[in-house]
DNA sequence: CCGGATGTAACAGAAGCTGTTGCGACAGGG
DNA sequence: CCCTGTCGCAACAGCTTCTGTTACATCCGG
């Protein structure tokens, strides 16, 4: 399972943040958020670093630092963060340019661009149609009463 | 660019195949599909392994073996070829276990597995609306006529 | 039988992702 | 003004995946 995690975990931290704010806390250290995702500081710093490039937290400096969110959190949609952490495409080209001297070899790429350029489209749609909000609801719903307590 | 060509790859042999079998030539070898592709004769033989035994191409061994469509491009789509190939999955989920002890770890995975299922659907509705004769025609229609000749 | 082609294992190289360490930069509190 | 806690970021290792390559066994039409 090398498949990109990166949405999963942005959109992880996004709805803690979410869910502490709604709870009174303003700010979250990586740390705190990284104890969550059970993964390490550093890798929730590169991801919030992402979103903050894209406007969707805001980090504080200093004592008393910590990420919160940019806006509410019915206002970020999945597709922002997709577009925020830069996955990668679920499709590509050839890696080696095919042999031009042949005829599918001409016009294949622009071909297939269509056609995952179609299916981008769609999986963008499908990601704008969820929010932060949406994520994190879900979560609270689906979470399983613990086994035994 | 380390992303999955798998099914580009896939694409572009059948696409060729189709040429030839409208052509008159039956059957062709993997060398001749890879020449087409630029890669080597054994990254044709995987792929079109894959695709033979989802039941999309044919083989003949022995001497003057080859490759050749198990039916006509029109009723090939390219979501066939996408399960025979078997990619990856666009998203992943966390590749260790978020903590049960939160509230988000304890639900979020669900909450993503429903969002990434929709995506998923999305994008298999978008490659079953194309076939390899779509694929054929659009990359005739688009080969670029030689540049000075 | 022979020859040409496939089937498959094994390996190397490249690339990406995650996790980890280390250290400099920053700012609020004493 | 310094101290401390936190972020920013570079660098590196380990793992996995993908592609390309070599090598060799297997198959079967002529």
């Amino acid at each position: 399972m090398a498949a990109n995690s990166r949405l999963t975990i942005a959109a992880h931290a996004l709805a803690w943040l979410a869910l502490a704010r709604r709870r009174g806390q303003e700010v979250l250290t990586s740390e705190q958020v990284a104890a969550s995702v059970n993964t390490n500081p550093v890798v929730i710093r590169r991801s919030l670093g992402d979103l903050r490039r894209a406007g969707l937290v805001e980090v504080r400096r200093g004592a008393g630092a910590g990420w919160s969110l940019s806006r509410e959190p019915e206002r970020i949609t999945l597709l922002e963060v997709y577009d925020a952490v830069d996955a990668r495409p679920p499709f590509g080209l050839h890696r080696t340019e095919p042999n031009l001297e042949c005829p599918i070899g001409r016009g294949i790429r622009p071909a297939l661009s269509g056609v995952y350029g179609r299916v981008e489209h769609a999986l963008r749609q499908e990601l704008a149609a969820t929010s932060i909000a949406d994520v994190l609801r879900e979560s609270l719903a689906n979470r399983q009463e613990p086994a035994g307590r």
